[in-house]
DNA sequence: CGTTGCCTTGAGGTGCGTCAAGTAATGTGG
DNA sequence: CCACATTACTTGACGCACCTCAAGGCAACG
């Protein structure tokens, strides 16, 4: 039996389903497979007929420049469909990678369509899904166009910590986040010696430590107010209606 | 009749819509109304139940920072669906501004529903182009995270020539671009000071002039070149299959 | 004809990048 | 068990892209 669990509490956590819907999202995997770490999954530009259902580990969606430069559009957790959107878009516009070993389940766009047609509730559901990346997006773009390297690294910190907390994977504000400082960079825009400077400076304010491939979060009423953590744009309150 | 040309233009960039899909595009909206310059049409978190077509103008999605800084996340010409993620958001994480005079035509969400039940297809065609917007994001996240002010605004207007030339509002790559550069830095980041800056610089490069509310590009190719630009994420080949 | 909004330019400051060197932890093979 | 890589982290010195502050120009407008 394929673990959705995590997969179906984070969809729960804003819409609630029906023995029939659950039993319809259980049926969507065709393969599970576990990759290693650092290893792309998909390669921007390849045209896909099927979608990928993060079980366990943390992935990324990393946008490769022309100068060699690299950039982490986005951070996936358990539970999270990574790829949903290509569902729509045939072919990505970025690579996915795993940063840690991942386990993955695969989800042919047959079955997904299928599905759809089946229950249109949860065609809506899942498109709210995909609507989320991109207020995640928005969120993150102004982050970097106006915040300093601080301020974003302090709220990256926030949204990681609540997203993990729903799948049940954090302690007292602890939690596995298996980058390196030079990937934090490239989720932030920062060089990784501006990264180390200021997990430094987070450290000596007893905000939060950044060790190990974990965060400890030391005080996150202090962490919050630095980042001006609102997490409106994760949108994890019920539906409205 | 309300004129949907421009969108259904845009939609048949990628999809060809048949008799039948098209009645049914026409018939969604319920009420067009012109709204001035500068203008908020949509606040950041109110509940809505109808998503905005523009028919004409330019608009964009503003978000107010607790500094007093501001953030433009995406620009919007005729024939976008500008809050189509209202569909499943239920409220948005940002306002709606007018530009410049827009004309807008609202369809109610429990239209797009019966429309979307009476024609799957449309569902995954309007789908698509609400992941064009997180394609849209995460290009903009990663050209500001990455590059520099001078790369940003000539990718800038060399995405904008591309989105008008579709909807038929260039030629010989010149286009109204009615924003101030105050505005054009709060799109990518950079103060009114230094987007002055640069566009003295692709003005004495004779790449590109941006005066009075619109752009002339001089030497198309220099200024794509300068941008490393590559329209791959705006999506704008027929959809594979 | 003063006000207002937008553009322009200069002078000086700063957050972050670049370059460089060194440490620590882990792994590899002889 | 010890040389030697390799990878990640750390810190210092210095430079640059961009910001801040400030002043002035110009056109539109009541």
């Amino acid at each position: 039996m394929i673990d959705l669990a995590r997969h179906l509490t984070r969809v729960s956590q804003r819409h609630v389903l029906n023995a029939d819907e659950i039993a319809a999202i259980r049926d969507l995997p065709d393969e599970v497979r576990i990759f290693p770490p650092r290893s792309t999954v998909i390669r921007e530009g390849e045209v896909i007929d099927r979608s990928t259902l993060l079980l366990s580990g943390f992935m990324c969606r990393a946008k490769q420049l022309p100068n060699g430069k690299r950039h982490m559009a986005e951070l996936h957790v358990s539970g999270d469909f990574i790829d949903l959107h290509s569902y729509t878009l045939k072919r990505l516009d970025h690579d996915i990678e795993t940063l840690n070993s991942c386990q993955l389940a695969f989800v042919p766009h047959h079955r997904l369509q299928a599905m759809f047609e089946a229950f249109p509730r949860l065609a809506r559901i899942y498109w709210f899904h995909t609507s989320l990346d991109a207020a995640n997006h928005r969120h993150w773009v102004t982050s970097i166009a106006q915040a300093q390297a601080l301020e974003r690294i302090a709220t990256l910190f926030c949204e990681m910590a609540l997203r993990l907390e729903i799948v049940g994977l954090t302690r007292e504000g602890s939690f596995d986040f298996p980058l390196t400082q030079t990937d934090l960079g490239d989720c932030l825009g920062l060089t990784p010696v501006h990264v180390n400077r200021v997990l430094k400076t987070l450290r000596e304010r007893e905000l939060a430590v950044f060790r190990n491939g974990r965060v400890d979060i030391l005080d996150q009423a202090g962490l919050r107010d630095l980042a001006q953590f609102d997490p409106a744009y994760l949108y994890l309150e019920p539906e409205p209606l």
